[in-house]
DNA sequence: CTGAAAGCGCTTACAG
DNA sequence: CTGAAAGCGCTTACAG
């Protein structure tokens, strides 16, 4: 036998290969095929021969020659823009455990640019993944097109709306403002501002902010106290926008923060003044992120269910790829609201 | 041609081979498959005949099945033990980064106990991953030997003591800790106490106050004064320790907190008492959390080079693959103190 | 610079 | 429950 092939690893034993198994088990190939992928169908003792030789043999399966053979990869690739982004991450791991779970792999390529998204679904084409998620539903007309070609089964997440590709998973941004603000009615307040960043996210605030506007005219509150700021102000953007608020409201009782930050950085400017949280004062966050368990009083928040989309997009795919039943195209995975102590 | 093992996605057109293209090139396979691997020793002329009718067809290579043939999948695998730690976050950034750059891809799992990654690796080394980046050096005896069997190409990280499978990278958390204590003796400091948690990550808690020890003790100064808290405690951490520390040193000026988090909190409860930071005392951080840039005022803080790490496994694993010059099996990428304002 | 031949290690649809 | 034959789409080492 001529191993030169190997010859970038000449001290490496050639890996047993599923012939060499069979041979020793005294079965077909196709035999020792069969005991991995339909254990079921071959005969309780052939499988046990079959297992005995593949463990005295060291074999590993080889799944890349698999791959080949049958067309699928069972590989699913992600794409995020940003690992910094913490809704992100959950979303991967979502993904990665349901996928887990579901005897697949997840290839990950970070991609903050159209040109650097477009070049990784390129070769995660080539390497012939099963399916892609996608951050968001924004992307570049030869992104969409490429997908559309290669038919590649396609999620797109954080949003309900669309246009999608080809499947779509999110939640209701509006929802979760509009719940959460009525809770704080529930709760006894009734001069409520809305706090939020400017201009960056201007559209997913919109949504919130409409959602908070709307739980406030239900109940025929006043609905018009917003103020904003710059994200990079950090958590000085909690002080200047409660000042901007009080200006606008002087007996301002509670707010509505856009994100845990605000929320957060509020709680720390109104320690400095001497105020309760709460007491003179009740506040809800937004994001749960890892600040709203960390800060006294604990954050009431809104938990954005980046782990939920993730193990929804990973069912979505696999559940296409193997045929099932045509799924749903959409689907809504909610969001929850996580109980603090801030109002 | 018979179209049925294409049964699952009847619809779909058969996609363009590199047989197809030669065809309409007029050339034979093996010169396609030469224009993509080894464009310059390609006829220009030849190789824009080629890509035309690649284009023209849309054709899109398979490199599975160019995996099985040259026995190389242009896949790393990353296995970290958990998401929600922004450092392990940081070296995925780092590795994809790289690996992207050298035209290779990411295989991510997450696994949070010794089972979850041998079971990992045994599906990485099945999908014929060229190489695999282990968080941390402590890894079940079952998952060393299914390595070093398989002979692949292996870099622990976040450690430069080892023992090491096959390659590390890592730095030193004791220089670290030497040079930020140092930092802050330069600047004037001499009552410095070591806030740190217990007892989660006591060993490598342990290095950074030997560092902080060493530190004080070659400059003559007193380096005894510690208090420890609960890791749970979070922002909280910080009163606590503040406290524990005045009690054992009612002069102090300064604390190197072993965390962002007891930092923030530290600054936190001296805004609550009114204490100036710096002026009535100086704090320094360790991890450069996000909290550290968000905080006023910043953190004077470690930032532990994830990111660095993921770049230098990234290298070393292409490295040994293209069968480079052997390089060194252990990296020190070192560290890099984050100068804020808060001493 | 170009290419013929063999082979990478599996899975397929099916018959027995 | 078992297996013969063909084929998945490339790359290899080499000769010309």
């Amino acid at each position: 036998m001529d191993h030169k092939i190997n010859s970038s690893r000449s001290g490496a034993k050639k890996k047993a290969t599923m012939q060499d198994v069979a041979t020793l088990a005294g079965v077909a190939p196709m035999t020792v095929s069969n005991c991995y992928r339909v254990p079921d169908k071959v005969h309780p003792q052939t499988l046990a021969r079959v297992l005995e030789a593949a463990a005295k043999l060291g074999y590993t399966r080889n799944r890349i020659a698999g791959n080949l053979a049958s067309g699928r990869s069972q590989v699913v690739g992600v794409l995020v823009p940003s690992l910094e982004n913490s809704n992100f991450i959950g979303m991967i791991q979502g993904l990665e455990d349901r996928l887990h779970q579901l005897d697949h792999q997840l290839m990950l390529a970070v991609t903050p640019t159209a040109d650097r998204e477009l070049d990784s679904i390129r070769t995660f084409i080539e390497r012939r993944i099963d399916g892609v998620v996608l951050t968001d539903v924004q992307h570049s007309r030869d992104t969409v097109d490429l997908l559309r070609n290669a038919r590649l089964p396609t999620v797109e997440t954080w949003s309900l709306k669309g246009p999608f590709i080809d499947m779509g998973v999110g939640f209701s941004l509006y929802d979760a403002a509009f719940d959460m603000t009525n809770l704080m009615i529930e709760a006894g307040y009734r001069r409520i501002g809305f706090a939020g960043f400017t201009p960056a996210s201007t559209e997913r605030f919109l949504e919130r902010q409409r959602g908070f506007e709307d739980a406030l005219r239900r109940a025929n509150l006043r609905h018009d106290v917003h103020a904003y700021t710059e994200q990079s102000e950090g958590f000085a953007g909690g002080r200047i926008t409660l000042n901007a608020l009080l200006r606008e409201e002087p007996e301002l009782d509670g707010v509505f923060c856009g994100t845990d930050i605000l929320a957060a950085g509020m709680i720390f400017e109104c320690m400095r003044r001497g105020w309760r949280v709460p007491g003179r004062i009740g506040i809800a966050g937004y994001g749960n992120y890892q600040i709203a368990s960390e800060i006294t009083p604990k954050l009431t928040t809104v938990a954005t269910p980046g782990y939920e989309m993730g193990v929804a997009a990973a069912e979505m795919l696999v559940g296409r790829l193997v045929g099932a039943a045509p799924a749903p195209v959409i689907r809504d995975v909610g969001y929850r609201l996580i109980s603090g102590a801030s109002f």
